[in-house]
DNA sequence: AGCACGCCGACT
DNA sequence: GTCGGCGTGCTC
């Protein structure tokens, strides 16, 4: 007897570039977005299902179908709008689309397991939350141009297909009174609002203004200091729409939320918002994927935009609105270039720099003092003979960290006991070169003694709660000093703290990576925006050895947008993102020589394409060894996204594989943001 | 990614 | 004569 039979169609989390095809019985006929499991090869592995599909009993197949081997889920996990998104992503990113929507979904629902009943229960669709009534909060009054902003936005976002808007709004300026007073009617509506941060931990602020304004509203935090567990909890709570705040890192883009009706991304300029490894998604662009698809609104966020986000404005894809003043008598922090060319430095402060760190101190007020690299010095080296400390495993070189008295490299964490003699010569006095934070909290205790001085960098805050500790230290107001790496250049508010100092931007003023710029510049608006917020004016000082350099004058003289004008500009001649597209190819092998040539070939196979794209490369990458393995790269450009995507769709279909290349592990990255 | 199959060097 | 090296290819 011909009796049709099923087939599920099942994305796998592996690298497989197909769907694969099981037999189902009649009564277990699973929905599209329920997992599965079902065997593979000698094994067996988790599923997502996405087709289902009648065929007659009697069909011919290539394979030999296996059936799977237990329904997982009773309900589907994702519905048909993320499902979409995350295809979508997996064509977009060039990732095998198994991977995207394992990668998506809470690490609890990647094993071969069923649910709790629990666990189950919670799947359930669940009522819709009532509305509340949220009380508006009399005590926090919006300024004319907040007024004027929200608006603005709350008009345009009543259109049918409402366009991405981006909030350009210095620091201080009250970026997140806006977010709330949108989020407001919609929470109140019993709607869900997703907020993407670049990260938690480094956002303590926002997540506070969020709770007490919002005390009422069920709230979920995403971010990567939950537990498998508890971020389970939290995605379930989102999936059925009972969380209505869900605030989360890049990945929390992925998360369900059937009433949907706004997505907020803060910083949108923020280069933690792009994946660096596996599937690597941005997640702002994929937020305007997401808002696109449903139609709702999505605010972007920044007191430096990204300059393809700039762009989208000029060419009209989003809506532009400015947020200058800062509210209260607080004004904009004046900007200093101190170059360190004439003079004699203190672990790489120049004397001015030392006096108006004094003069602060003796007003009774704080200052911070920025230097984006930890240890004590980065480099250790033997003046008699020129030997210097470098990473076994890679190739840079190994910074000394004086409290633990060890060397450490920076890019694969290995660490060695501090030679007491040359390795080369047995010269017994080895020296140290540059500066690390640890050597400038010596210094400045030493030349300041009397004040404290606090360091906030990932050494200083390893243990639990120590964050929290310093800064509520800084909380007090006395008298101090900060020293602190990236860690310190969002997020916090110091009311007493009226100085900053920038150390060591050189290298970003004089690097080839052509988004180092751009970078800069947002990291000296953000450092700069530490500086005088309350209603104490602030100073900043930018120690440079480049004071000449005409991007930097440009930043210092007229500030953020005319700098972005200019790189955009740049960026136009050379057909550079947002002008033109790009994709990193990259290749790492246990020698230089397989990963060239596996790119070599790449690249022949991409020219046979016959799309308008260019080939750089293949070159050794900037940092050519890390972690024993040898690093190159081919970047891909074209003034054609369609030409690029269907060039590495051509390459993918061919496979790529040569022989002598076998232990070549390789992948692509579109819209690249980092080059080392 | 795993995990097999498949041809060339040192062992009971 | 076999055990096993990891190069290569497949997974419905």
């Amino acid at each position: 007897m011909d009796q049709p039979s099923t087939l599920v169609h099942v994305a796998i989390p592996r690298p497989l570039h197909t769907l694969l095809s099981y037999s189902v019985t009649a009564g277990e006929i699973p929905a599209v977005g329920v997992r599965v499991a079902v065997p593979l090869g000698k094994g067996v592995s988790v599923g997502l299902v996405l087709g289902v599909e009648a065929v007659a009993a009697d069909s011919e197949s290539e394979f030999a179908i296996k059936p799977i081997q237990a329904v997982l889920d009773t309900e589907p996990l994702a519905d048909a709008h993320l499902l979409a998104l995350l295809e979508w992503a997996a064509r977009y990113y060039h990732c095998p689309l198994g991977e995207v929507i394992f990668s998506a979904l809470p690490a609890a629902l990647r094993k071969t397991k069923p649910l709790s009943k629990a666990m189950q229960r919670l799947l359930k669709p669940a009522a819709q939350p009532a509305a509340i009534a949220v009380e508006p909060d009399n005590a926090l009054q919006l300024t004319a141009s907040q007024q004027a902003c929200l608006q603005s936005i709350q008009t345009w976002n009543a259109e049918s297909t409402p366009r991405p808007v981006l909030l350009h709004g210095i620091t201080g300026s009250g970026k997140t009174e806006i977010y709330l007073r949108l989020m407001t009617p919609l929470l109140a509506a019993g709607k869900q609002v997703l907020v993407i941060v670049p990260e938690i931990g480094l956002t303590p602020q926002l997540l506070t203004r969020f709770a007490h304004f919002f005390a009422e509203i069920p709230t979920v935090c995403l971010h990567s200091g939950l537990s498998d567990g508890e971020r389970f909890k939290a995605w379930l709570r989102a999936r059925s729409g009972q969380a209505q705040i869900i605030i989360g890192t890049r990945s929390a883009i992925f998360t369900p939320a059937p009433s949907l009706a706004l997505i907020v991304i803060d910083e949108e300029h923020d280069a933690s918002l792009k994946q660096q490894d596996g599937f690597r998604y941005h997640g702002r662009d994929l937020a305007i994927k997401r808002a696109q698809m449903l139609a709702i609104p999505v605010l972007l966020g920044s007191a430096t935009p990204a300059l393809e986000s700039l762009y989208n404005v000029q060419t009209g894809r989003y809506r532009y609105l400015r947020l200058e003043q800062r509210p209260g008598s607080a004004r904009p922090p004046a900007l200093q270039v101190q170059d360190t060319r004439p003079f004699e430095l203190q672990a790489g402060l120049t004397p001015d720099t030392l006096q108006a760190l004094r003069n602060t101190l003796l007003r009774g007020e704080q200052a911070m003092v920025f230097l984006n690299r930890r240890g004590f010095a980065p480099a250790l080296y033997c003046p008699s003979c020129g030997w210097q400390a470098d990473c076994a495993h890679c190739s840079v070189k190994m910074t000394w960290h004086a409290r633990r008295n060890r060397l450490v490299c920076h890019h694969c964490g290995a660490e060695q006991a501090t030679p007491t003699e040359c390795p080369s010569c047995k010269n017994p006095q080895l020296t140290t070169q540059g500066q690390g934070t640890e050597r400038l909290e010596l210094l400045l205790q030493n030349h300041f003694s009397g004040f404290p001085v606090v360091r906030i960098d990932r050494d200083s805050t390893s243990r639990k709660g120590e964050l929290e500790e310093k800064l509520s230290a800084v909380r007090t107001n006395e008298p101090l000093i900060l020293v602190g790496t990236q860690m310190l250049a969002k997020g916090h508010d110091f009311p007493n703290l009226t100085l900053v100092v920038i150390m060591d931007i050189d290298h970003a003023l004089l690097s080839t990576d052509y988004r180092a710029l751009e970078r800069l510049g947002q990291l000296l608006v953000q450092v700069a925006g530490r500086a005088g917020r309350a209603t104490k004016a602030g100073q900043v000082i930018l120690q440079t050895s480049q004071p000449q350099h005409p991007l930097l004058q440009q930043l210092v003289g007229q500030g953020y947008t005319p700098f972005a004008k200019q790189l955009l500009e740049d960026r136009a001649r050379w057909s550079f993102p947002p002008y033109g597209y790009h994709a990193l190819i990259r290749a790492s092998s246990e020698t230089l020589e397989p990963a060239l040539r596996l790119l070599e070939f790449i690249a022949e196979r991409l020219k046979a394409s016959e799309q308008v794209i260019q080939c750089l490369g293949p070159v050794p990458a900037p940092i050519e060894k890390r972690a024993n393995r040898y690093r190159a790269q081919l970047l891909l450009g074209s003034k054609q996204r369609g030409a690029l995507h269907t060039a590495l769709d051509f390459l993918l279909a061919g496979g790529v594989k040569l022989r002598g290349c076998s232990g070549v592990r390789w992948s692509i990255d579109v819209d690249p943001v980092d080059f080392s």
